[in-house]
Parts: structure tokens; C-alpha cells; sequence
RNA sequence: GCUCCCAUCGUCUAGCGGCCUAGGACACAGCCCUCUCAAGGCUGCGGCACGGGUUCAAAUCCCGUUGGGAGUGCCA
């Protein structure tokens, strides 16, 4: 055995990158990290009838964007199973050879029929001692022996299974592919996989192939469950139902290290009082046996609060660049997964760039997401801006509101073009309605900008240019009639 | 059904026999700040599933109950 612990990481290239899977790989990557030990990256594409070639990429893609990088020393891979068929054959020779297989040659209805007719559920062992040969239709299977199979496991201790409740398992089918438990174990052997860290769902399973491992003559890796992701009814995350792609959550704007760091604080909690914590802080209080043994739920919400703080602790330039995706119609898109628009709400020539820097600071407070930043700087680069109706006529409902919003043109034309003077301006036209400046702003910002939220209305103003207000406000007064 | 796993505020968690009248974060409510909305600050709401043990002492250990979940494929 060399001293160098082994990961690994075996999705399966069925299609988006699952946001439990992106919280796997965390693992394996940040233990690998720790040891100063491999990252492997295996594409289990055994499954004919479910991969595609093209989310393979997509995993590689969606492990890069989470810092999991293919260009790192500690990185291998990627391997495909599909490479490996020969050794999956081979390792299934040797099993049938040594006694620790057999072939049968049931159908899977014949076994059902037999289950019924016996009272019990699975496959009975009825080829055990008929001395089969290989052939077309018939499925190799493991003579599980009798006794008990202890698993040891880092997150969870030992757990025991009784063999009697392990039914003789297939390896290969009757097209002599090999089946995951066989391919799994064949691959990490062939790979000097040391230790296996993977969800809980496949805990039932690892008696198994650990059973897999000793006929083989080799000795188990360390074991690692980890608790599943779930949704809000408690039930394991799936691609079906919930918003799961990795690459929706990107493409909404969620910046990676928000969404490596939130992964992390499920089923999982950094030392000390806060739970947002750089990498590196990560990387070196990581602990599996400090892991969680409970499911954990996926709260979106959440995960929308640690971006927000991940924005607003970018420097401006930062953020800017940052945005810069969503602002020119370049955001990442995805593919048959409901999104946002990566449209802008502009024609794209319209966008300028100075503008958006001077009001960066101002929206960066303001979003959670980066994809919410196009919606609240639009009015800026549209020839007009996008009237919210319901908000017109609320803020022109009051009798006040037209002949104030005159009046403040009437001093607009003229004062100085700054935020305290254009503030003060305002200010006085209040005075004179007698209407304070809370309520005041509400005709001027929707003439404005088309709603009644937004970026501060006087630095925006400032913005926008005295000729564009005025032109706006005499737009409005005409609307409002 | 069978096998296995799990059980602290609504949610994510800290806690690993005394420091706990259980701490933090998200969410929620209120207040402050304030040109809207945010951000920020302060305050509040809210939990050890239940029942037995063990112990001088249990959220922490043991057993049971209940409740969740996963697996049970010639899917991975």
C-alpha cells in the first residue's frame, strides 16, 4: 500500500450537475486537500440507455466552477468506466473461477414467481449448486457466504449486516455487462481507491461490495456515508422535482464560493460563531467524524442570504465584474431548465458601461442574486423606462401628486445638477404641498424609473442627466394626464 | 413487508456527563437608521420527539416507543 490517500468521485453522466453531488465531490476534493492526497474523477457510463456524452463535460465544467479543477496536482482523471470493460470481465472470470460466483440462467419474472410461491421477497439462490456455465441470457451472481458483514464506517461507526438478509447479487447481466456494485469495486481497485465517501443512499450496498473487495483478495477502503440532501418534505433531493442543476444556481447568479461554502454548512458547521468562512478556513477544519448523521434540507433561501453576503463583500471593481455577465447578455444559460432571461432588459448597444459603474455601489447592497441586477439598473439604458402601471397610478392616485411633480420640473430646469442640490429642490416643493419627501419621491421616481422601489432617486438622477429627467417628468405629466 | 440509517428552535447547526436558565445563522416580528427598497445596528419569537433506565449529575450514555428517511433492479 503507497501512503498516498486516494479519493474519488464517480457521478454518472446522466444529465444536470446535481447540487448533492457537487456537495460529494466538496468532500472527497477538501479530504484530498487535507492529506495532500488524489482527487479521482471516474464517469461511471456504463448505462447506455441514460448517458449522454455531453454531460460528462458538463460535470467537469460544473467541478471546475466549484474549484474542483482539473489542472490542480491533486486532481486525476477524468477515467471513463467504459474503458475499463475488460477488467469488469476479468474481475468477474476470477470470481466465477474461484468459486465466489455462479451462473444462472433465471429470468427475472421466473424469480418473481418463485419469490411469490416461497413467501419471500428475492432472488433465492436457486442456481447456487446447478454448475451453470457462461452463456447468452444468463447473469453472473455472487454467492454471498453466511455470516455477518461489519462495515466501518467514519461518519457513522460500525454497521453491521446480517448476510442471510443479502441476497445473491447480480455482476454482470445477461449481455455480460457488468453491473455498478461490480464495475464500482473493479474500477477502485484498479484505481488504488483508499477511502470512499459518497452519499448515505448507497450505505445498503456497501456490505456487498465489501464482500466484493475480500473475494477479490484485496483489502476494503475506508468507508464514509454521508447524510442525503433533501427538500422541504424531507425527501432525498431528486433531478425530477426539485431544483437541483448546479448550473441553474450559476446561472441565476450565485457565485461559487457562496455556493461551496452553504454546501458546507450542510450537515456540517465551521468552528467558531459564524458560518461564513473562506476556503482555506474550510479546507483546515474539515472533519468527517464532525459530519452530520441526519439528513439535510436544501433551503434555497438560504443559500440566497450567503450569496447576498458574498456580493456585498466584493470590492465595487469586483462586483462589477461580477455582474458583467448579466448585464451584457452573456450569463451562462441552461438548456431545457426553466431560468431566468439572460436577455437584457436592453438593446445591448445601449449599455454603458461608466453608467453602471457609478451606480454599482448602490445595487450591490440590493440583490442577492446577480441576475436581479439587470431588473434594478434597466431604466438607465432604455431609451424609456418600463412603467409598472400599478405603481403609476398609486403614486399619481394622491390630488398632489401631478402639480407637485410639475413643480419640481419647474425647479429641476434650473438648479444645480447634484444630489444635495437636486435633494434640496425637492425638499422645497414637500415644503410647499406640505407632503414629506418619503411620499414625494414616489411620483418622481416612478416618472423616473417606472417603479416605486429602487436605487437611491437622487444619485440616480444625478445619473440619468437633468435633460433625460425633465424629459422623463413631462412624459409622465402627459401619461397621467 | 424486510434490511439499514436518523431524531437539538420552522430550517441549517453548536453541544460530545456538570461551563446549558441550550449558543450561532437563515427565516419571521418589532425598533433604530432612512428619499423608496435594501444594507447595517438592536431586541424579540422559537428547540433537546416520547417513555423508561444508568449516574451525585443527561440534550449528551443504554433500552424501548413513536416519527422520519434510504435501500430493497439484469439503474447508478
Amino acid at each position: 500500500m503507497s501512503g498516498t490517500p486516494r479519493y474519488r468521485f464517480a457521478p454518472s453522466p446522466t444529465g444536470y450537475f446535481h447540487v448533492g453531488g457537487a456537495r460529494t465531490a466538496l468532500y472527497n476534493w477538501i479530504l484530498a486537500l487535507q492529506s495532500d492526497g488524489v482527487f479521482v474523477l471516474r464517469i461511471e457510463d456504463t448505462d447506455e440507455s441514460r448517458n449522454q456524452p455531453q454531460w460528462t463535460q458538463g460535470i467537469i465544467d460544473a467541478l471546475a466552477w466549484i474549484g474542483i479543477n482539473g489542472s490542480d496536482p491533486h486532481f486525476e482523471g477524468p477515467y471513463f468506466q467504459s474503458a475499463y470493460a475488460a477488467a469488469h470481465t476479468a474481475a468477474a472470470q476470477k470470481l466465477f473461477e474461484s468459486g465466489h460466483a455462479y451462473y444462472c440462467d433465471l429470468t427475472s419474472e421466473q424469480i418473481q414467481e418463485r419469490a411469490k410461491a416461497a413467501g419471500k421477497p428475492g432472488y433465492d439462490g436457486y442456481s447456487r449448486d446447478r454448475g451453470l456455465s457462461a452463456g447468452p441470457g444468463r447473469v453472473l451472481r455472487f454467492k454471498v457466504p453466511t455470516g455477518v458483514t461489519v462495515v466501518h464506517d467514519e461518519v457513522r461507526g460500525e454497521v453491521s449486516f446480517d448476510n442471510s438478509t443479502i441476497e445473491d447479487f447480480v455482476l454482470l447481466r445477461g449481455n455480460g455487462s457488468p453491473v455498478f456494485i461490480h464495475a464500482n469495486v473493479v474500477d477502485d481497485i484498479a484505481m488504488g481507491i483508499t477511502n470512499v465517501v459518497r452519499a448515505e443512499e448507497h450505505l445498503p450496498n456497501t456490505p456487498k461490495q465489501q464482500m466484493l473487495w475480500q473475494a477479490l483478495g484485496k483489502t476494503p477502503p475506508v468507508w464514509a456515508h454521508v447524510p442525503v440532501l433533501v427538500n422541504e418534505q424531507r425527501k432525498k433531493l431528486s433531478k425530477r422535482r426539485d431544483k437541483v442543476a448546479l448550473e441553474q444556481y450559476r446561472a441565476e447568479g450565485v457565485v461559487a464560493d457562496a455556493m461551496v461554502n452553504y454546501l458546507m454548512t450542510l450537515g456540517w458547521a465551521p468552528t467558531g460563531d459564524t458560518e461564513i468562512v473562506d476556503f482555506a478556513q474550510i479546507v483546515a477544519d474539515f472533519r468527517l467524524a464532525s459530519v452530520n448523521h441526519s439528513s439535510a434540507f436544501f433551503d434555497v433561501k438560504k443559500l440566497g442570504a450567503f450569496n447576498g453576503e458574498y456580493l456585498r463583500k466584493m470590492s465595487t471593481d469586483e462586483f462589477i465584474a461580477a455582474c458583467e455577465p448579466w448585464l451584457s447578455g452573456t450569463a451562462p444559460s441552461v438548456p431545457g431548465v426553466e431560468v431566468t432571461p439572460t436577455m437584457t432588459p436592453w438593446p445591448t448597444e445601449r449599455f454603458d458601461r461608466a453608467v453602471f459603474a457609478r451606480v454599482a455601489p448602490l445595487v450591490q447592497t440590493r440583490v442577492s442574486l446577480l441576475s436581479e441586477v439587470p431588473a434594478m439598473v434597466d431604466f438607465f439604458f432604455l431609451a424609456d423606462p418600463a412603467i409598472d402601471t400599478a405603481a403609476f397610478d398609486k403614486a399619481f392616485s394622491a390630488e398632489w401628486a401631478r402639480p407637485a411633480l410639475r413643480s419640481m420640473r419647474e425647479q429641476l430646469g434650473s438648479v444645480e445638477w447634484s444630489v444635495e442640490a437636486v435633494k434640496s429642490a425637492v425638499e422645497a416643493v414637500g415644503a410647499s404641498f406640505d407632503v414629506k419627501l418619503g411620499k414625494l419621491q414616489a411620483p418622481l421616481r416612478v416618472a423616473t424609473t417606472g417603479r416605486s422601489v429602487g436605487p437611491p432617486l437622487f444619485e440616480s438622477l444625478e445619473v440619468l442627466g437633468r435633460d433625460e429627467t425633465l424629459r422623463r417628468i413631462d412624459a409622465a405629466l402627459t401619461r397621467a394626464g
